[in-house]
DNA sequence: ATGAAAGCGCTAACAC
DNA sequence: GTGTTAGCGCTTTCAT
């Protein structure tokens, strides 16, 4: 390789072309202070003339506390709601100044210790983390490199540096209580877990506590082996169904699979919720689709994301931050319960 | 800030605990050749008991052809077809040794650009974009670097460099080839548009294009400021209806959209598609909640991001690649047209 | 307000 | 199989 990779390229080509050091042509472009109006016109038409990109490889080698790298690791960018969750998370980084680098771990922790040790590599600036848990590795990783680190989507667990989110064991808890209100004695709940075990498990454990409030016990359980969606959610029920009898209500993972349930219900003939309810978690946009308000938690998406954000950024800053957020969820009844 | 950053945590370190130089530490922790199985087994070992992470500014800076880094723009991450395609593009890189740094642009070419100029600091060794236009210093940025770049998502428009997608225009005519053959005849398209036309607009002159080979035309067209989704698809449905008399088939801008129409036109007590008929685009996910097959056109999202990375990544190390590669859209005949 | 020199952590090139 | 040297493009530090 040639001694310059980019002849004419660099800041060096900018500099003299301005006929001004690196050091203040750096200093124009940085907006920092020691310069005149006529030196900062000149450099940033040589800038322009140029075509000059900066190199924030070479600034960020420099001194690592310049990196406007964000790495945030999410189960999965589609099919749940961690899309609008990493949209505005996005948005909100970008609008700050800062890039996005995405993994997605399914539910490993193992995985989520391979993408942050190759995102580490990077020097971030700060992490967003969204798993249920974490290997001791990346524990120790994070610990090692003192970065800042921002957990979102649940508060139930010990966090490792600042936590946004909000109680999956409430939200269960809460349509638990809902539900038996309603009258309904013989309840199941249906889910579907690819993986390990994620958030909706606990707010299955809510969700039974509840019941057991109530003086009542859980008619029945399916979690499939699948990833929750409407399908699962149609089969699930066929085969909760099969199993115990006069099952009343159903409480599903989320939306999507209470969608499938719904249907299943109908074109079995049965009335919802006259014959059994349903009861999704999530609040999500599919749930537009019905002709029903189907009765579920909304969570608010876009204010997780654009709150851990701004906490990771402020955090990043060394402006005071606090350890925990809790953003809204809310139990919306419809007319499926 | 002191002398040594990080004090005993670079190579230096690794290479001295070992008894080694550092360049045969980086010789080892690279796999390049030129080390004894009991040195690397030393150094491995140092490794991991100083838990060092490797710098990739400091290696991509010194030798710049090494990045991997993937810059990825997409209108938008959820609501679309793009979740499904970011999902698969992310795990494809990841598995080939790549970082995703995702941007969204929503349909503005400013953005776009903005965005790219932000990427293009962190020398990424590729890019992949999705918008149907690009500003001219968008286009003169990626010429300069002379960075590989991929286009996904249509391939109606010249490329920049590789292309990875389909023809809207044709999805848009063979649907209205296909309409036409079931006896429609006043025939009318709603869709939703919040800024920059997309390729949903090409689909519909497709779509228009073939109504006129079959020597109809358009009878009502609706296009919201909107984004896509299921209210949007409801009231266009109610709009156009009230605008135009005996409109006895609707083209959707997409499935989403498509289900907004179905549910105002049951609502209305329309039998579809005796009376009416609606057809949508995408083969979206959410479609899977109608008791009704819809009838569409599905797109190969999961390939699409796969064949669209993979000839990236080929690019980026000169292997020989396909300069544009049609993915898979099949229409679908459901029982809604 | 501006510039000169040093060096961030790593690896290509070359020597041994 | 291993070590030495030089330098990537910037920014920090210190001088002017």
């Amino acid at each position: 390789m040639s001694k310059a990779k980019h002849p004419g390229t660099g800041l060096a080509a900018v500099a003299e072309a301005a006929g001004v050091s690196k050091m203040t042509a750096s200093r124009v472009l940085r907006n920092a202070s020691g310069f005149s109006t006529e030196t900062r016109d000149r450099v940033l038409r040589e800038v322009d003339r140029l075509g000059y990109v900066p190199n924030r490889i070479a600034a960020t080698f420099r001194s690592d506390d310049t990196s406007t790298l964000i790495g945030v690791s999410v189960p999965r960018l589609t099919g749940g709601l961690f899309g609008p969750v990493l949209d505005s998370i996005d948005h909100t980084l970008s609008r700050l100044g800062y890039q996005t680098m995405i993994g997605s771990h399914e539910q490993s922790v193992k995985t989520e210790e391979a993408w942050l040790r190759a995102i580490l590599a990077w020097r971030p600036a700060g992490v967003i983390l969204s798993s249920r848990s974490h290997s001791e590795a990346t524990k120790k990783l994070l610990r090692k490199q003192k970065i800042p680190v921002v957990e979102i989507w649940n508060i139930d667990t010990l966090p490792l540096g600042i936590a946004v989110g909000f109680s999956h064991f409430d939200c269960g808890y809460e349509m638990g209580q809902f539900v038996a209100s309603k009258g309904y004695r013989k309840i199941a709940v249906v889910g579907a877990e690819a993986q390990a075990a994620g958030m909706a498990m606990v707010r299955f454990q809510g969700f039974e506590e509840a019941l057991k409030s109530a003086g009542l016990s859980l008619a029945g359980s399916e979690i499939l082996t699948d990833r929750p969606g409407f399908y699962p959610g149609y089969y699930g029920t066929e085969t909760v169904l099969s199993r115990v009898s006069d099952v009343d209500a159903i409480y599903y993972q989320d939306d999507a699979m209470a969608i499938g349930g719904l249907f299943y219900c109908k074109s079995k003939g049965l009335d919802v919720p006259g014959d059994i309810a349903i009861a999704g978690w999530g609040g999500m946009e599919v749930a537009a689709v019905l002709p029903e308000r189907l009765t579920t938690t909304n969570v608010a998406t876009e204010a997780l994301g654009k709150v851990a954000s701004e906490a990771l950024i402020a955090r990043i800053r060394g402006e005071p931050v606090r350890e925990t957020t809790v953003v809204e969820t809310r139990l919306v009844p419809g007319n499926t319960v």
